[in-house]
DNA sequence: GATCTCATAGTTTTT
DNA sequence: CTATGAGATC
């Protein structure tokens, strides 16, 4: 979403990029007089991949090989020998941070800031630049607005309501994600081949064209049109792209092997000419096939381009030999790799640990209280801070059992790559106010705050806005300006939309007067009502939000005016806050990749998880057999090597999922990590031996001795051992929650076994509140601090027996 | 037009 | 189980 007026703010890139480069290249005579100092901190495969400037080079760098030491000291090295100038480098990266991360890393080794690199970025932001300069090529003007799926998505829902197909048989979502696919794969809609004509009701290809034709007239892209339009200009326009054939004299690439066929033509259109393009990648690490990225590019990379340089980087200066032995274990079982052997030099260190649980809960719990001990040091190891500890899930509904438990016990946590800042509700409501502020002409825009706060502008009102909009031919605020001229509104919508029109009028005079931008938006969140709408809002989350509006306003600060920040913020925007304190990360697998932690927990190894139900389904039918299998254990490969010193892989034999119990199969992958590498932990309360307490060996060495099945009666045995009988005996029947249901009679016992109405209660998590409501076993509870709960009884205690409660 | 209740469907995620 | 969305009700 978002808008950029300053579309050619770069169209003096080049000119700046020559006037610093002369600089760079005085400096480059310097060090080339004396020999460069980072060439002497390179392995020699990384200073063959440094020095190897001119033709296709392929860095096949494993996990933690010094793949990014490589990649920037390749463009200071360029830099400095006066090879390019830093106008004349396409450094294209996959996000904002890798990109960041490359810009200040070149910097260092410059020994000086790198704005004049202004081709190093990510896909889509030099897609954008390039877009930019040439949109009427495709029909838009260049300050045309970047969509996102949400915009997306509703742009799709009118089109599909609009030719009266069903919706619900006929989800814009699904529909998104068919021209998504079409987008990553370069076609238009055109170009979709006639094998696709079946999709979405056979009605695919027709609502792509409607689309990309309402894209047009709304001047808008979405993200995929960054890429195709530019391979599409590229493609019919030979002049163009000849014209960045000669600019772009060195392209880089990072992470190839996540590239789509877009992002591929367009790579390859652009070092057509000279080929001197170095791309960087691991195929072993390649984990984002389903959205499009193919390691077939990276395996073709030597067919594409003849003659191409191979280089290996296979140092890994990360992990302890355990590790990397038992990730290479896991990897080796694919097919069609173009193979890596990693290996290191480091201390031999702890071996993988592995151990399994009765539950999820039992697993989440374990693993809060190794965390515990791991910070003064326990099993023999070093202390661990916590902010050196992370645990990398498959799902992320995964995580919530961890949030859960750390809450409960105070273990400080973070997790990594949620919800984004700018996805949020109010930041998109907020922001949207200022697109329509800045663009009174952004009509998606304008639908979304129209009636929001609320206006007493319902259906009725906004359909009859759209015919009075369409009918004159012109955006939605002027509709709505002729229908309330023509008094086509009646009652107190019409003065709110009077009011609401008088003040976006009023904000985008003072915007182009020149008003400061970042008192101005808190001004237009104040006088629209929005800010109020949030304080007068009662549910638990609504201090959140005026605190993210509150950021809001702050980040503008960092920005010229509105425009410009609303230009950056589609493309760039993350929501690192400030950390409070060293404190355990927890993410996806997909999350952590480009990560390190010294150590690593890795729960949830257990078939139907990890590897995920519909890869497993993947492997037994279908088009190419094992494609997603392949890449689950690619993902498994890429959890293990975050590790450096210790990592522990963990599973349940029972785990919830969708609220329902399952008896739950050891990963696939567990058998096949190597046994000379791993050292298996007993499970706690086994053997009466307590949670927390582990007594050694008790983890059957059956465990790797073979088959599957082989694993899963090996582990019944453990459970079928006396100790644990015992605990079944008194729990139940088995094959429920035996654990849960044990500490559930311990509850039972130490709670209160009614409470009334208006009591005082306190709940482990929730803290103290009072009863409101009694439904058979379940309350209702007025929390102090969480608010309004409904909860099983036997969770809370009297308030004044908070010192019992159990958890 | 707004609020409530019911039904439904649930990987991974950057730009 | 729980988040989300659509229909029904006030």
């Amino acid at each position: 979403m978002v808008r950029g007026m300053n579309s050619f703010d770069d169209s003096d890139a080049f000119e700046k990029g020559a006037a610093l480069s002369l600089s760079a290249r005085a400096r480059a005579q310097a060090a080339g007089a004396r020999a460069a100092p980072y060439l002497d901190t390179l392995n020699p495969a990384q200073r063959q991949a440094v020095e190897s400037l001119d033709g296709p080079v392929l860095m096949l760098a494993g996990a933690g090989t010094g793949k990014t030491k490589a990649l920037t000291c390749r463009i200071a090295h360029l830099l400095l020998t006066g090879t390019a100038r830093p106008n004349e480098i396409l450094a294209v990266t996959f996000t904002n941070k890798a990109a960041r991360e490359m810009k200040e890393r070149v910097a260092t080794l410059m020994n000086q800031p790198v704005e004049g690199m202004p081709w190093l970025g990510t896909f889509h932001a030099i897609g954008v630049k390039l877009l930019r300069r040439h949109a009427e090529l495709v029909g838009l003007k260049s300050n045309f607005t970047i969509l996102d799926t949400d915009d997306q998505v509703r742009l799709l829902k009118q089109i599909i309501v609009a030719e009266n197909i069903d919706e619900k048989r006929w989800p814009a979502r699904q529909l998104a994600h068919i021209i998504d696919g079409w987008k990553n794969r370069a076609w238009a809609p055109d170009a979709v081949p006639a094998a696709e004509a079946s999709a979405f009701n056979s009605r695919g290809v027709e609502l792509y064209a409607a689309y990309q034709e309402r894209l047009k007239t709304l001047n808008a892209t979405d993200f995929g049109d960054l890429l195709l339009h530019v391979v599409g200009i590229f493609q019919k326009h030979e002049d163009v792209l000849a014209q960045y054939q000669r600019w772009f004299r060195y392209i880089l690439v990072d992470e190839y092997q996540d590239t789509n066929v877009a992002q591929y033509l367009w790579l390859r259109l652009l070092a057509g000419g000279h080929k001197n393009i170095c791309c960087v990648g691991d195929d072993d690490q390649s984990i984002y096939g389903w959205r499009g990225a193919e390691v077939g590019n990276i395996l073709r990379f030597e067919k594409d381009f003849p003659g191409a340089l191979v280089i290996r980087l296979e140092q890994n200066y990360r992990s302890t030999p355990h590790i990397l032995a038992a990730a290479s274990g896991v990897i080796s079982g694919n097919k069609g790799r173009l193979g890596k052997e990693l290996w290191t030099d480091a201390q031999e260190g702890e071996k993988v640990r592995l151990i399994g649980h009765w539950d999820g809960d039992e697993e989440a719990r374990w693993i809060g209280e190794e965390i515990e001990s791991m910070q003064n040091g326990t099993r023999g190891m070093r202390p661990f801070a916590l902010n050196e500890i992370a645990i990398l899930v498959r799902a992320s509904h995964q995580m919530r059992a961890f949030e859960d438990r750390f809450l409960t016990i105070g273990l400080p946590y973070k997790v990594i790559g949620g919800p984004r800042f700018y996805e949020r509700m109010e930041i998109r409501d907020a922001m949207a106010y200022f697109r329509v502020v800045t663009s009174p002409e952004d009509d998606l825009a304008f639908e979304r705050i129209v009636n929001t706060p609320k206006r007493g502008l319902g259906d009725k009102a906004q359909a009859k806005i759209q015919a009075a909009a369409r009918a004159n031919g012109v955006p939605l605020k002027e509709g709505a300006r002729i229908l309330l001229a023509a008094k086509g509104l009646g009652g107190k919508g019409a003065a709110e939309l009077r009011l609401l029109i008088d003040g976006l009028d009023r904000w985008s005079a003072a915007a182009r007067d020149g008003a400061n931008h970042v008192e101005l938006a808190q001004v237009i969140l104040d006088e629209s009502g929005y800010t109020t709408h949030w304080q007068n809002d009662k549910t638990p989350e609504a201090p959140g939000r005026l605190e993210n509006l509150k950021e809001l306003v702050k980040a503008l600060e960092g920005f010229e005016n509105l425009q410009g920040f609303l230009e950056h913020v589609s493309l760039v925007m993350d929501n690192d806050k400030g950390d409070a304190g060293p404190q355990v990360s927890i993410m996806t697998l997909h999350a952590a990749k480009g990560l390190e932690f010294p150590a690593v927990f890795l729960p949830g190894w257990e078939d139907g998880i990890f590897p995920s139900q519909r890869s497993i389904d993947d492997q037994t039918g279908k088009v190419e057999i094992g494609r997603e299998a392949d890449e689950e254990r690619r993902l498994a490969y890429v959890g293990i090597t975050r590790a450096e010193e210790l990592c522990t892989i963990s599973f349940a034999s029972n785990r919830r999922v969708f609220g329902r119990w399952q008896d739950q199969m050891p990963s696939r992958f567990i058998d096949e990590l190597p046994e000379a590498h791993v050292e298996v932990l007993t499970p706690p309360g086994l053997y009466g031996g307590g949670y927390g307490a582990a007594a050694p060996g008790a983890m059957p060495d059956g465990v790797f001795a073979g088959s599957q099945l082989e694993t899963k009666a090996a582990e019944a045995n453990v459970y079928n051992s006396p100790g644990w009988r015992r605990m079944q005996a008194r729990a139940g029947a088995r094959g429920t929650s035996q654990p849960r249901e044990a500490r559930n009679m311990v509850i039972d016992a130490t709670a209160v076994p009614a409470h009334g109405l208006g009591d005082r209660v306190f709940h482990q998590k929730f803290g103290y509140g009072a009863v409101t409501g009694i439904e058979g076993d379940k309350l209702e509870v007025a929390f102090d601090k969480a608010g309004v709960k409904k909860l099983v009884a036997k969770f809370v205690v009297a308030a004044d027996r908070a010192d019992d409660v159990p958890f």
